[in-house]
DNA sequence: CGCGCTATTGAGAGAGCTCAATGTGCGTGG
DNA sequence: CCACGCACATTGAGCTCTCTCAATAGCGCG
């Protein structure tokens, strides 16, 4: 039997959130009746802008988001990249302003959730807010590594340290099959996710190829060698913080 | 009348708290009856090391953390720099493992709260679990902010905007005066901090000094010209989230 | 068929790095 | 009170990673 609509969408959370924490069935059910607002977005679509004080957040469904900052003549900086499960924008339940856009990077759909269900569940059920806060360190861990690669790692490193964190992320959801996942970016939009050109990127991304790590094409990306990727980029997962916990 | 030492201490907490969000008198009464375990460290010294799985986490009462990761051969990032009134790592409250260090950047008192006490509050009292996420939202906040400089501002823009946010930050927590404050880096630590080698450090500070912004001798920082400063480092302390919520 | 977006390539320039030497201030011990 | 050691700051010179500018190519779609 079909499940509901809202049933169906809440579930992509409880999956996610299942994976990381040990949820119980009175938590499955509370998450399966918050009410929820499908919406889609197009490609490049911002869904809620820096300087905003949105009184919702969003659940992804499917397709990518992406959060970036705007500064002096044009110049962007992509924050964090974000696949189905997660709510980019968590942090508005807390802080008021945005302090940076949200948007589609491919074709999305998302599941909208008001601030006032989510303050009703977090007051009452202690365990669910420790699950959303959680889900927000981990935002927060992976700003961390970002910032590390950023300062302290060059444009091969750092791409290829890209790869294997999104590799392992959408493993985590079941996004991979046969070492290969959809990478929805412009060279551009990977430029401005790794405060690159994307001139630079054109060639770090050709240097990786030609080194037999991946391959990329069509938005499609497969890694050719983990274990070289890896070795390359120094990557170490513990920082996605996957392990399950309380 | 003196305080007692754990009241003393907690208040640092409540102060800062209280500068961002409303508490109540029962919730000031909830924060002082923490329990408290005072230490000192030494400048430089790790406080808690990547990797461990800490069972508490600490309120920094005088002095300055920071906190860094390590990658290939020496390479360190700075992550973060804490003040008095902040909980550098109270991300460990929802993440088993470190994935970072915390470590004293001068001589430093902090006051160690136990998980358990921390997990005791948050349960019985939503609205102070509200509060303590919206720290780390903060943190994560200014994580951003500093990942938009890294891959997007120049040295000579990067330091004016570190220099912006720790006055802005010393400020809120009344530990500026005369336009000077503290400001215990050394120019290898603030090289780690902007993602620079501590020979570009040096150089762009003399430039920050000649340009007439600021004075930076003896650990002490001054602020010369406080608009130009904002103007160059193109600063909008938005990101801070320092007005009140809730 | 042609427009618009994305990717690719070349060549020159520059911000920031590396290496290495020198300077400065301060605490310690004789 | 001076000598010494150590940590930190400063400076020079050459180098390289990444950027800028600009042109060309490929591809999907109306």
């Amino acid at each position: 039997m079909p499940l509901h609509s809202s049933e169906r969408t809440a579930q992509a959370l409880i999956t996610k959130l299942a994976g990381r924490v040990s949820l119980t069935n009175e938590d499955c059910q509370v998450l399966l009746n918050i009410p929820l607002h499908v919406r889609e977005y197009r490609s490049g679509e911002d869904i809620v802008h820096d300087g905003e004080t949105p009184n919702q957040c969003c659940l992804v469904l499917d397709g990518w988001l992406f959060r970036y900052k705007l500064i002096d003549e044009g110049k962007r900086q992509i924050l964090s990249l974000h696949v189905p499960g997660e709510i980019p924008d968590l942090q508005s339940f807390h802080l008021r302003v945005m302090d940076h856009t949200l948007a589609a990077l491919s074709t999305a759909t998302v599941a909208m959730i008001a601030h006032t269900d989510v303050r009703r569940i977090t007051t009452k059920y202690p365990h669910l807010a420790g699950c959303l806060w959680r889900e927000t360190l981990i935002d927060a861990a992976i700003f961390r590594e970002w910032m590390t690669g950023l300062g302290r790692r060059n444009a091969y490193v750092r791409a290829a340290h890209l790869v294997c964190e999104m590799y392992v992320r959408l493993e985590a959801v079941g996004l991979v099959e046969n070492h290969t996942f959809r990478f929805p970016l412009t060279q551009e939009s990977l430029a401005d996710a790794l405060g690159l050109t994307s001139v630079h990127v054109n060639r770090t991304v050709r240097a990786l190829k030609s080194d037999g790590l991946l391959t990329w094409k069509n938005r499609e990306l497969t890694i050719i060698d983990w274990h070289k990727l890896v070795t390359v980029a120094q990557f170490d997962p513990t920082y996605l913080h996957l392990m399950k916990m309380g």
